[in-house]
DNA sequence: CTATTAATGCAACAATGTTGCAACTAGTAT
DNA sequence: ATACTAGTTGCAACATTGTTGCATTAATAG
């Protein structure tokens, strides 16, 4: 059924008061779909049966939506952006898990609070971002 | 006084049992004078001024400075690697601090500890990845 | 339905990093 | 000191990821 995220998607848009366009229902339905944060390369993959999408529109619309916050965007050691949906059970800041072996990314809900790593005099702290890496469920 | 962190720099690379070359001597003499983390192109216009380095041959020895752990890699949201030389005083596995402002890299000491982000069932932790974003003491 | 403006597609570019291969050189043996 | 050999280097070409400018298209308001 997945016109149901297709419907949600829609729903989301239509609230951050942007215009409906297919390629952004696809796009955040697509993430909607995905328990894990998927590259810009995955999503395209995702995409292929359906009507052509362009590679920069793509990005454009990953920036968009990253913009209104309806996902968010994580670095890995690879230095490719992965991107997930925002669903309410995640807090704004969370931390990431990278498997080392198949790359699959998942969100953490835990963060560590501030004592663990205490900056030096002078420095203001403004966001944290935490990415456990090793082995998921299937690779262990 | 640049020569001591030659020398320095020297004496690290012949205890790996590595050859000696001038461009690993130089490069990890680079790393040694630098109290942050810097980049590739950091790296290469601080050797501009002496004999040229080719751009393939800066990335090789940093991979091979990393493999032998006298350096270590960071990834930031701007996906661009940037290299430490290991000082005694940090151990392997730290975190890192990124200005939001200047981009300028520093080490952290402290890490969080396995309580602060625990995983799912059946995942296997390895390594920790964690980079403090805020303002530096220059640009707060 | 039309007008307006945001969104898209295309082409070209930019930044960062990688690969293959011939030429060179540090360390070693003679 | 000289020659040998394997590890390094430089060069050219390529790969991947992401960005910019601009003409065209399409979503919404009226």
């Amino acid at each position: 059924m997945p016109n149901t995220f297709e419907t949600a998607a829609e729903k989301m848009i239509r609230q951050c008061g942007g215009r409906v366009t297919t390629g952004r229902v696809r796009i955040l339905a697509v993430l909607l779909t995905e328990q894990q944060a998927i590259t810009h390369r995955e999503i395209e993959q995702r995409l292929l049966g359906k009507q052509s999408l362009d590679r920069v529109t793509l990005y454009r619309v990953l920036e968009w939506l990253t913009n209104k916050q309806l996902i968010h965007k994580v670095v890995s050691d690879d230095r490719v952006w992965r991107f997930h949906a925002n669903h309410e059970l995640h807090s704004h800041q969370h931390a990431h898990f990278k498997c080392n072996s198949c790359a699959s990314v998942i969100c953490l809900d835990k963060l560590p609070n501030e004592r663990d790593w205490s900056l030096p005099v002078g420095y203001q702290f403004q966001e944290i971002e935490l990415t456990v890496k090793g082995l998921c469920a299937k690779c262990v």
